[in-house]
DNA sequence: ATGCCGGGCGAAGCCCGA
């Protein structure tokens, strides 16, 4: 059995506690790690590689930031997402392991917020899903388990937001928006969280403003999106929601899947 | 609430996030 987490821990430097609380406690194999906030120099390799983490960072100071975890040795670690030579934030990191056998490759993702809509900003993330779509397709060529995992800043419905009018002309949210996630999915991801839940309201993301987390006002906005191999492979997909609620909270918990391997 | 909180940077106040 194999579990893959994803996990934007909104700076690694004061997550690190949470971290290493949540990865004791959650033991998962591998972790898509993203916000770190910092330059690989910077990250806090001890502690983890003390719980037996192999590590590959592609660090950027102050913003973005990636970092696959990974109990497995990472093989084929490849920064940065194609299609672009010029995009110099750091969002995208993907590697290959290989568990009993079979491979598994596997990609962090931090797909960007893109408000405000009226700006540069809204461009660059319609752009950059149409980067990921056309990336993904390349990889699914290959036939593999893949899973893509992130905070992709996409509210995919109306079920997984607590008030879906006021998010309605959001980044997150826009019709350019989620055309671009339903590419992404139609050209054959499987939502690993929807495969193992039909229900409502389930969040990944609590603002830390204005009591969201009280009010249980959320958004499901990080996800694993799986090849078709890798949907084969899928036992259970949850969140820990429980990771929210502690001291210095992410204002984004852990999303989990655990794979046949 | 057109950022209410929280983090980075850097040492006050602005930029950014979703």
């Amino acid at each position: 059995m194999l579990k893959i987490a994803t996990w934007n821990v909104n700076s690694i430097k004061v997550r690190t506690p949470n971290l290493i609380e949540w990865l004791k406690e959650a033991a998962p194999d591998v972790v898509c790690l993203q916000e770190l906030k910092c330059l690989e120099d910077a990250f806090p390799f001890g502690p983890i590689e003390d719980l037996g983490y192999n590590i590959a960072v592609h660090g950027q100071k102050t913003y973005n930031g990636v970092a696959i975890l990974s109990k497995y040795r990472l093989d084929d670690v490849t920064e940065g997402l194609p299609g672009d030579d010029s995009d110099e934030q750091s969002r995208y990191l993907e590697a290959v392991l290989t568990v009993n056998g079979t491979l598994f490759r596997i990609a962090t993702i931090y797909l960007p917020n893109g408000n405000p809509v009226d700006s540069d900003k809204f461009a660059y993330k319609l752009a950059w899903m149409d980067r990921l779509v056309a990336h993904a397709k390349t990889l699914l060529a290959y036939e593999e388990p893949l899973v893509l995992a992130g905070d992709y800043n996409v509210i995919p419905t109306a079920d997984d937001v607590h008030d879906p009018a006021a998010w309605a002309g959001d980044a997150l949210f826009r019709p350019e928006t989620r055309a671009r996630f339903h590419k992404l999915m139609n050209i054959g991801l499987t939502d690993a969280f929807r495969a193992c839940h039909t229900e409502s309201h389930r969040y990944t993301f609590w603002d830390y403003q204005a009591g969201a987390w009280q009010k249980d006002h959320g958004i499901r906005i990080d996800h694993l999106l799986l090849s078709p191999q890798a949907a084969d492979r899928l036992l259970a997909c949850d969140i820990d929601k429980v990771v929210r609620g502690r001291e210095k909270p992410s204002d984004h918990v852990p999303v989990w899947a655990t794979f046949e391997a």
